[in-house]
DNA sequence: ATCAATGGTGATTAATTTATCACTACATGA
DNA sequence: TCATGTAGTGATAAATTAATCACCATTGAT
């Protein structure tokens, strides 16, 4: 993994919780193993553009700053299912909120942007 | 500004939320100029590690956005307040809480990462 | 022996975000 | 004219995150 050169302020709530949810995938990731999507083959499906790769190093990184854990199921096929801990499910009620705030925010977004690029146009 | 090459996911509530407010220093800023810090010279003394012209950039993109806006008084010195629109508003409770989660987390994160990068020097 | 299905890693590049530094502009007072 | 304080921009480099692609391991069935 990365060694980080700005180190994190511990100091703040938000600089600590940008750090281990702050990324692309995270939130989602942690929205659809809620939802019941356990298996990285199928959260690669669920998810739309994530790739495999990516996917492996969110679900570690998630891992390791103990929001997900993991149970193998030696079974054949291989079956492995992540499941959040209980720091991961502390986390439930924000996402639900920051994701319904997003989807009313949408619409707002969607005009904004298209403007821009119109302006940038001309 | 940067013309993304990946496009936002508009369907995605936690895609759009991420893409306005998912950076190192929004929450940040949303939360210190709800507080009452206002001008952008006091912001960079009230807000640890953040240079000027990365808080010009942050509070143009969350203006840009409609989360910020901004009252011009034509003094001199000249003095610029921010402060959030109603859609700005609307995040404040999410901000308090993530906040408070991370404010929670923090200890848990440092003690991982310090074990982290123990084993790694071993 | 070879293939399929699943989970996973390594090396590298591309995309994106942050940081740095040097500027402009404005109006005032020394 | 020159310095001061504030807000702001432009160009560029550095840091960080995400994407790509090729690989390994396991087990069982063909």
């Amino acid at each position: 993994m990365y060694q980080r050169k700005i180190p994190i302020d511990y100091n703040c709530g938000l600089s600590v919780a940008m750090e281990v949810v702050g990324s692309k995938w995270k939130f989602c990731l942690l929205d659809e193993i809620h939802k019941g999507i356990k298996r990285p083959k199928d959260l690669v499906l669920a998810i739309n553009g994530i790739s495999k790769r990516v996917l492996q190093n969110q679900l570690r990184e998630l891992e390791l700053h103990g929001l997900l854990a993991k149970t193998i199921y030696t079974e054949i096929p291989l079956r492995v299912e992540y499941y959040l801990t209980e720091t991961g499910v502390s986390l439930l009620p924000l996402i639900v909120a920051l994701d319904k705030w997003g989807m009313n925010f949408a619409p707002q977004l969607k005009t904004i942007l298209e403007n821009e690029s119109f302006e940038t146009q001309m």
